[in-house]
DNA sequence: GGTTTCATCTTGTATATACAAGTTGTTTTT
DNA sequence: AAAAACAACTTGTATATACAAGATGAAACC
């Protein structure tokens, strides 16, 4: 274990109630328990309540209403990071699976990459993984992702079948997800693509290139991503 | 003039920080002055000032470093709504034009709208205009617009050529943008669709709709946005 | 029964204060 | 000259308190 030093305890209140919403003791549509009454739970004051509270705003996980209360809604996904729809109806978690193409492993920055890299990045190596990502088993995205490899001890052997790559950051690792920048183009995939996603190649595809920073300095995700949206969509709510 | 009622002072706060760093007093990678300072100046207490400043860094005007200050950044470009970028280098303001195709005009809500409307929009019709966005006299983004019509006197009959949407409904009418959700895809444009962007038919598009939801209930703004990504990318910062 | 008033809940805004902790440049020490 | 200590700045976290204002249901009134 490192220094461990004692994390603020307005972030304490965030990170309870986020993990209780996420577990479902406050539904979407409920609302939390008053600024008073959590102030008596953790005893502590509105404005350290009220830090917490505005964190959760923030990462959409509640919406505030004057006079009225906190009301736990859907939380945003991941900063503005697009996921993944059907064009009729959502796609039930059921139907999406993941793939892992390429495992984890770690390796020098490729050297005509798609993001310039500053030179703490280039002071260390990456990890580089690919996934495949099905709905009803079509493949319909396709995602190579680097990541900075900066303190992140036993993350080359750890799962990330279930989207969780966030999830797994946050809680083993510590790491937010602060802020980032996407590229989006319509292309016409190359053969390689194309055969990935199982079509044609004449056919449209939406590919994007990511930057997601973190709260570690220097630690960055990249991701290159490719979609075939004839039957679904890229969805953002931000 | 209407009720008019007082705003809070951390807003007065934010708001004269927020045009100070658009009129260039604050240039990018300088520091803002700081809490105490600003006490100072608007003879109130720390609370409030963070209060303010935690307004500006969600916004993305400033990012907060501890024991240095408060640092003028890019603002993020309204909340993970895309912006048009060249593909090598950024594209000058001086080579991007809008050209207004239909003006506004107030009509009703078409009937297989593309996003479900609630019974509040319903009561109103709405607001409708196209543009067209050109880079170097190319054309590259055409763009279908629908405003609810609530209370936007005089909204008509504004020029809407330079960008500049969300500031008018920011300084004309109090309208602050919240959040939103897109939809994203390629496809291959139909024949008006590739006349207007003046491209061939096979040639793939990028095709987006978008709701932004506002502080105003039920105003909500609609597009739907076609991208010529042959020669530029749509970009986004969140 | 229908309306108004009121009490009581909620969040919003604000003051005043304190200490912890990161940053930076100066001074002192070695 | 290099290193350590210090002072003076910065933001981060936190307590305690007060009143304003929106939401809601009960009580009083007509």
């Amino acid at each position: 274990m490192k220094p461990d030093k004692v994390s603020p305890l307005y972030k304490k209140v965030t990170d309870d109630l986020r993990a209780q919403i996420e577990k479902g003791i406050y539904q979407k549509g409920e609302l939390l328990p008053s600024e008073n009454d959590l102030c008596k739970t953790y005893n502590t004051t509105r404005v350290t309540v009220r830090q917490a509270l505005s964190g959760l705003t923030n990462l959409g996980y509640i919406t505030r209403r004057h006079g009225k209360g906190s009301i736990v809604t859907e939380p945003k996904v991941g900063l503005g990071i697009l996921s993944l729809s059907g064009v009729t109806a959502g796609v039930g978690s059921q139907n999406l699976s993941t793939s892992i193409l390429q495992k984890q492993v770690k390796q020098d920055w490729p050297l005509d990459f798609f993001f310039p890299l500053n030179e703490g990045e280039l002071k260390h190596d990456c990890i580089y993984f690919t996934r495949l990502r099905r709905i009803n088993d079509i493949p319909v995205l396709y995602e190579e992702t680097y990541i900075s490899n900066i303190n992140l001890p036993g993350f080359i052997s750890k799962g990330l079948e279930n989207l969780s790559l966030f999830k797994i950051l946050r809680e083993s690792y510590n790491i937010e997800v602060k802020e980032g920048e996407q590229k989006i183009w319509a292309i016409l995939g190359d053969k390689t693509i194309s055969d990935l996603l199982d079509i044609k190649k004449s056919h449209p595809i939406l590919h994007m290139k990511r930057k997601l920073k973190t709260n570690i300095q220097d630690l960055n995700i990249y991701s290159s991503l490719y979609c075939n949206t004839e039957e679904h969509f890229l969805q953002d709510y931000f």
